[in-house]
RNA sequence: GGGGAUGUAGCUCAGUUGGUUAGAGUGACGGCCUGUCACGUCGUAGGUCGCGAGUUCGAGUCUCGUCAUCCCCGCCA
């Protein structure tokens, strides 16, 4: 006889009279005297069971302790008239118990399974199991299933073929840290854990794979944010003879069945698309939080010889002057306005000047500063008009715009600016091909098989930090779910690519390993883009936090409060490794 | 690596200018109760105030250090 023949959600009234039996959680014991009720839950569900005093099973509920697990059979009934609960989808129906079995018994729990929200994240981590008896987490899971299905199944329809690549792989010195693995069969070596199949996928285009998608574990060792685990699932694709153009209607159409089979919502096709540069310049991001206004101006011109004499300064220094219209909040209070002050200094900014627009004019610091042209031309391009606040701040150009951003973000927050439920998806397209790292040298902003615009490969040579890449990342709602390329197909421009980056062939060689050679054997036109699954499911979820959306996360220092990862290992365990630990100063 | 917040009963929290025996809700345990559904009701147990120093006649409260959890900057090709 099976443990079950429903589940605790399923019943209704169409099943009254029927002899069940079902198996759960006790999820609460309430103990009339002659009268014993139980609620009985699984995921799907709960359900209600009744014993009378003179039932032999009604001892036996009086015993149970939250969260037994037990079996019953008994026969569904409909529960007299006014005693229905609508609340829950079986509260019509109860089912009137012959007999049950503790299955499984629990002592007493560290969190409260039924009480919503009650529970320190330090205890949700470290009682995963039991965080997911809760609704919101097992939702989220069951969302998480639903978008996995989703992609798979799009993937499949478009003759997409999933490919695992390897865990163990050959460590590279760009780009994030790796997770380092030793090699026992070859002391003194070590494999790294991949911070994403990049190199994989391109072999695999190489070897004629035209169509390659994989949802796939990356790892990178680096500091958590809240959108960022140690470990994390990319849905990970490449394709062969394609252009940004087929890459961009692939992914959007990927994304729109994405909302529409687990939220069931429609997103409008073609997605908007931004320069990277406007979306830095009106955003302060490269992926910019389109749901609100508050965009940033830049107003060299309407400052230059205006007598404000921080911003003349600035000016003088080959600085520039930035400022965003907070419509609407030209009442904010002297108290108000100092804390906005406050809040732009922890988000980086050198200061911030607000000023009121009123039927007057500006008010504050510019009122007496600015003529009426000087005003007019001002509120003209910061679209402002009386009751307005205009927020200013000067300085080196891409510090201010970061720092604009951020105060962007958390003021549509404050202000809540954001409607819940919306989903407002961008590209941002042809970023820069190479950066200045932070000790001078040039490198690649994405990495170094990305493609060059056709326009700009002229200048590799001459001004390589105007080149623009055939790269472009997904944004949604302010966050980055993922970036991708037009590969370089053609080990000549690879090569000259490498040589405007300082390294030569050989070395290239050596860094990238095979990946250069396969090149060389015929290598298709082609380009992909890898996305940050967890990210997508934790904005399909209204989460605000990506542990939200992940079964067994890590805190901010990378532990596993469940299981206690990271811990030492035996002596004879490293031994075996050859490797030794030195200067361990904590967690010994 | 840097900045910020938090840490008191199993859980969620309160605890005044430093002052007697550290409280509440919930959960646990025991009793009563025949229509509950956050059942009600009566009772009982439950504390290394994260840890370690220091100041003080006296520290949950003040100072320093340290650990843990969270958020941010750096970092994340």
């Amino acid at each position: 006889m099976s443990y079950r023949t429903h589940t605790c959600g399923e019943l209704t009234v169409r099943n009254i009279g029927e002899r069940v039996t079902l198996a759960g959680w006790t999820a609460r014991v309430r103990d009339l005297g002659g009268l014993v009720f139980v609620d009985l839950r699984d995921r799907y569900g709960k359900t209600q069971i009744v014993a009378l005093m003179s039932s032999p099973t009604a001892e036996f509920f009086k015993s149970l302790h939250n969260e037994d697990v037990m079996q019953v059979i008994g026969t569904v009934q409909a529960r007299p008239t006014g005693m229905a609960n609508r609340q829950m989808p079986t509260g019509e129906i109860e089912v009137a118990a012959e007999s049950a079995a503790l299955l499984s018994q629990a002592a007493p729990l560290p969190l409260g399974v039924e009480d919503e929200e009650e529970a320190s994240e330090e205890v949700r981590l470290r009682y995963r199991y039991l965080d997911m008896r809760r609704p919101r987490l097992m939702n989220n899971l069951l969302l998480r299933h639903k978008a996995l299905q989703s992609v798979r199944r799009f993937h499949d329809e478009q003759g997409f073929v999933e490919v695992e690549t390897p865990f163990l792989i050959r460590s590279t010195p760009e780009g994030a840290r790796d997770y380092i693995v030793p090699s026992r069969v070859q002391p003194g070596c070590c494999y790294a854990l991949p911070q994403s199949p990049q190199l994989y996928k391109q072999a695999l285009m190489v070897g004629g794979v035209d169509r390659y998608c994989q949802i796939t574990r990356c790892f990178r060792d680096e500091d958590l944010r809240r959108d960022r685990q140690p470990e994390f699932t990319q849905i990970d694709l490449e394709m062969a003879f394609v252009d940004e153009e087929d890459v961009f209607a692939h992914t959007e159409r990927m994304m729109q069945r994405l909302v529409k089979d687990t939220l069931s919502l429609d997103i409008d096709l073609p997605l908007p698309r931004l320069n990277y540069f406007d979306a830095l310049a009106r955003f302060g991001s490269d992926a910019p939080d389109l749901r609100f206004g508050l965009e940033i101006s830049r107003l060299d011109a309407q400052f230059r010889g205006a007598g404000f004499r921080a911003f003349d300064e600035a000016l003088a220094n080959d600085f520039s002057v930035f400022g965003i219209n907070a419509a609407g909040k030209g009442e904010l209070s002297r108290r108000e306005r100092v804390e906005l002050e406050e809040r732009a200094k922890s988000e980086g900014l050198p200061g911030l000047l607000t000023v009121p627009v009123s039927s007057q004019g500006l008010g504050g610091a510019l009122g007496k500063l600015f003529d009426a042209t000087r005003t007019a031309e001002l509120l003209r391009v910061m679209e402002s008009k009386p009751g307005d606040l205009l927020l200013f701040a000067a300085g080196e150009e891409r510090s201010i715009l970061t720092g604009l951003g951020r105060l962007r973000r958390r003021l549509a927050e404050q202000w809540r600016l954001i409607s819940k439920g919306e989903y407002k998806f961008c590209w941002v397209i042809n970023p820069p091909l190479f950066e200045v790292s932070a000790d001078g040298e040039l490198t690649p902003a994405h990495h170094p098989f990305t493609s060059p615009i056709a326009a700009d490969i002229d200048k590799l040579e001459t001004e390589p930090l105007k080149v623009c890449a055939k790269a472009y990342d997904l944004a949604l709602n302010g966050f980055e779910l993922g970036s991708g390329s037009i590969r370089i197909h053609s080990p000549r421009l690879q090569e000259r690519v490498f040589k405007a980056i300082g390294i030569n062939i050989e070395e290239a060689r050596h860094r990238f390993g095979f990946l250069l050679e396969a090149l060389g054997y015929g290598a298709p036109p082609h380009g992909g883009i890898a996305l940050g699954f967890d990210r997508i499911v934790m904005l399909l979820a209204g989460e605000t936090n990506i542990r939200e959306v992940i079964a067994f996360p890590k805190t901010n220092v990378a532990s596993s409060l469940m299981d206690g990862a990271p811990t030492p290992v035996d002596d004879q365990q490293m031994a075996e490794l050859g490797v030794k630990w030195i200067n361990i100063s904590k967690n010994t």
